[in-house]
DNA sequence: CCGGCTTCTGCAACCGCTTTCATCGTTCTC
DNA sequence: GAGAACGATGAAAGCGGTTGCAGAAGCCGG
């Protein structure tokens, strides 16, 4: 089917060696050797196998991304970031997600170490340690978002989600709000939890003891049957802190099925500033995280590790920051006393 | 690092081609030396290096899947479909995206001629028949989306987007609407100009010569000014046709702003449901394209071209369905008179 | 004019796995 | 009981590149 170094060597009369080098430039060649190894390599349409040559060199130009879902719109942006930081650099990468079943992610384990990726960036709280110990066992470097303290080839961003949450809290404390729910992620999710404790610890310092604080899964869905819990309330709060944009949309949703106004009844504040943050009714107030700049520190984060080598990896930081659109606004003077449930049926 | 199937050999007390053997389970093993094996593998954490496989099978395990851009929320779920399908049977895929850009997409074919992919699915329309020239003659299987008729080791999938805009256009027709106009996708997108012309074509059918009909691109905010140019007509439609749910949600999005009501002023009719037209507000009445399941068929579409080898392709078909959400009501028995560029500014 | 250095190229041995062919001991078959 | 058929395994030749080592020119200084 396609052509062979040997073939092009032939062609051009000189050694499968110095096709190789013409190639990948990486010796001292005549320039009309060169010349003429170029012309027969276009002629023939020439193209590289790169299963032999990763055998040949015993390296592969291959890292890893690991997600959830695809579908979840926290994703494509790490991954867009993340592709870009590695092409520009020459390497390819293999996206995996583990859709949250534990098959798939042993067989994700399995794939990376067959594939010889290099490095493996783990967005998803699917893996941890425990199950990335095989990869750093083969030399893999691994890079986690959230998780604990380096170690040896394994690298850790931290999303700062104190700063972004505190303007949050900070901001709607000036509007007036005292009363406060929180709509979290599931609790089986690291990101969730960390974002979920950030709250509570931040909204308690400031006095304003969250309550209730539910817990519930990513779904598009998710945050109604939350909502719906908050409004059965004997006191309904003012201002809900939801867990990620995607819980903070289903609670609008749901809210205005309930016929509770956002904001001029309760104020909704999301997390992430997905592309459809803006783009909801009302344009929704949320925490930024810079997730396509995740991406690329995670990809920059493997080169580094993997250089050190041995030694452990390095933690890194990344700010969120408060984006205030119309899903907040001032306390109303009287609180609102709406019949939520009698309204719903 | 890690280690290979000689050592597995040597540990066992066999060859490497009874490892070899037992691990692919091509050729009666004695039971007994079969659990030998295995028990080596298990002991040494044996991992195969899948690049030195398809080197000597001489083939790869892995598809290839292009698309535009990760970010527009109408491929994640093809991704989906496409991955799902593979996997399940034991292949890999290799995800790649143009990001519109002449060197991206050149580079994509090189990244999948080397890799040997056995089969690429083409979402994009940055990718013509031209373009794969290189990859049908490597003898790799190709799947389009919206192209012409199938060739040899080429399959086409067709979108047929007239069966949704059919219903879509006979439901506003039964709300009473007479005046609409259409915004649609970029006009250098194939896909875009499918939809658009079924549209105009349907429109016509109707008797309800469409106008204006706006090109816009596929960003979030594209909808904007083909909204504030359609406000800016003497006469303002009653419906408005978009090309993609993006734009419509970038188009109710102005709207709103600039005081039209949507449904009461005018209706918003979208294309793709994307999971976000069910949260948009209102939610978005919109064509549902099915994506993953277009995914699932590309996958399936590159198995079985690449069985006929080389006989021509088949053509699919895919259907489209209304969804009526809340964007669409009755036509007001008086025209609105908005004075929207008045409102505006 | 010669030894030594530089520049350019080829030979050949891998890289880790697959697969054909051959071998050898068993079990049938008649 | 001899030959055939079969079952289980090994030896070895690749797959298509890369790369260390060696060798052939060409050029230099002394």
């Amino acid at each position: 089917m396609s052509h062979t170094m040997r073939e092009v060597a032939k062609q051009a009369g000189v050694s499968p060696a110095t096709v190789s080098r013409v190639l990948n430039k990486t010796q001292y060649i005549a320039p009309e050797t060169e010349q003429r190894v170029l012309a027969v390599v276009r002629q023939l349409n020439y193209y590289k196998n790169v299963h032999a040559r990763r055998l040949a060199t015993g390296q592969s130009d291959l890292f890893g991304l690991v997600i959830s879902e695809i579908a979840n719109p926290y994703f494509p942006e790490i991954i867009r970031g993340f592709q870009a930081s590695a092409w520009d650099r020459g390497f390819d990468v293999l996206l995996f997600n583990t859709e949250y079943q534990q098959v798939r992610t042993e067989s994700v384990i399995r794939k990376l170490i067959e594939s010889d990726v290099r490095g493996v960036a783990i967005m998803t709280s699917s893996l941890d340690k425990r199950a990335t110990a095989e990869l750093t066992a083969s030399g893999v470097g691994v890079v986690f978002c959230n998780l604990g303290p380096p170690e040896r080839l394994i690298s850790n961003i931290s999303i700062d989600y104190q700063s972004g949450i505190s303007q949050a809290i900070e901001h709607v404390v000036k509007l007036g709000h005292r009363r406060a729910a929180v709509i979290a992620g599931p609790g089986n999710n690291r990101t969730a939890i960390t974002i979920k404790q950030a709250l509570v610890t931040g909204l308690n310092e400031r006095k304003m003891n969250p309550f209730p604080v539910i817990e519930c899964n990513y779904r598009v869905d998710s945050g109604a049957s939350a909502v719906r819990a908050i409004l059965a309330q004997p006191e309904i709060p003012t201002v809900i802190f939801c867990g990620s944009d995607l819980i903070a949309m289903g609670a609008m949703k749901t809210l205005e099925e309930e016929g509770v106004q956002v904001p001029e009844d309760v104020s909704v504040v999301g997390i992430d500033d997905i592309s459809f943050a803006f783009l909801a009714r009302p344009p929704l107030t949320t925490i930024s995280v810079p997730r396509e700049h995740l991406g690329v520190i995670a990809f920059e984060a493997l080169e580094k590790v993997l250089k050190l080598k041995q030694r452990k990896g390095t933690d890194y930081y990344l700010g969120t920051e408060l984006v205030v659109r119309k899903s907040t606004a001032a306390v109303r003077r009287r609180s609102p006393r709406i019949i939520a449930r009698n309204a719903s049926k």
